[in-house]
DNA sequence: GTCCATAGTATCGAAAAGGATACCGTCGAT
DNA sequence: ATCGACGGTATCCTTTTCGATACTATGGAC
């Protein structure tokens, strides 16, 4: 029934940030959660937020989001279809969770040259050798 | 190089939580950082506390995380060879992060046969109609 | 009658991730 | 001379994941 990762599966069962892990894992959860955090969003309305995401693979994470128990995704039985997908109360639950990832990569994670790299403490801008992707 | 998952390459370079899960990501990043907070180890005392995991991954894993800059790797030159992982400055400073996985993995999730399920918020121990893994 | 938007599904193939297994080098103990 | 501990590598193969693409249904606008 394809579960996100093999994490479900062979998660360890004692690991309390394994398991919440296997919930935020998975392509484009992160963001998906993110942008949800703003309030509900039509299903295309988060696909133009997310150009470079196919809409097989939108939708997806949303089924396995909304599988979990993590997001809600309301039919409106109207033509041309309009389905809404929300936060749920345990998805709310989540927000702590995702501001503390976002502050830490917000304020540890920088870009550079289309690669995620951890900025040094100490640093802001300077060479770091070692890391520097070579 | 083998970047952890196609995250790092194709990441939102705006979104700050797939920055930070970029790094958290990949099998069993959760559970080594967990005990790490703890204090170093060594390999094999770190092996041993995660079973399943195969010595391949287990190194994989402590690679990236090396490479990222979150844990050190210590070669001791004696014999048989000794290597100590632990934290480094900012993988310290990732623990509140690991911290809040942890508290809502703990409060939310539940084992349910083998199966990592979200735990209704009024609910402690009722059967959860729809998604109890039918 | 045709086109468009929405919200999908279905199918295919490539790529990546992960597991199993076997092998390596060294020194002390036996 | 051999064995075992430690900390790995290397190789192979399977599973999973992801992306691209094409197809679907419906009703209103034109």
């Amino acid at each position: 029934m394809s579960r996100p990762r093999a994490k479900l599966t062979s998660s360890f069962p004692g690991c309390p940030v394994e398991s919440t892990l296997s919930f935020l894992d998975g392509k484009w959860k992160g963001v998906i959660l993110f942008h949800l955090l703003d309030g509900k969003l039509r299903f295309n309305e988060l696909r133009r937020k997310l150009p470079s995401v196919t809409q097989r693979m939108l939708t997806k994470q949303l089924r396995e989001l909304e599988e979990a128990g993590i997001v809600s995704r309301t039919v409106f039985p109207v033509v041309p279809p309009r389905v809404d997908y929300a936060l749920t109360t345990v998805g709310c639950s989540l927000k702590p969770v995702i501001m503390a990832l976002a502050a830490w990569g917000a304020r540890n994670v920088v870009c550079h040259n289309g690669r995620n790299v951890i900025r040094l403490a100490d640093e802001t801008e300077t060479a770091s050798p070692g890391r520097g992707a070579a």
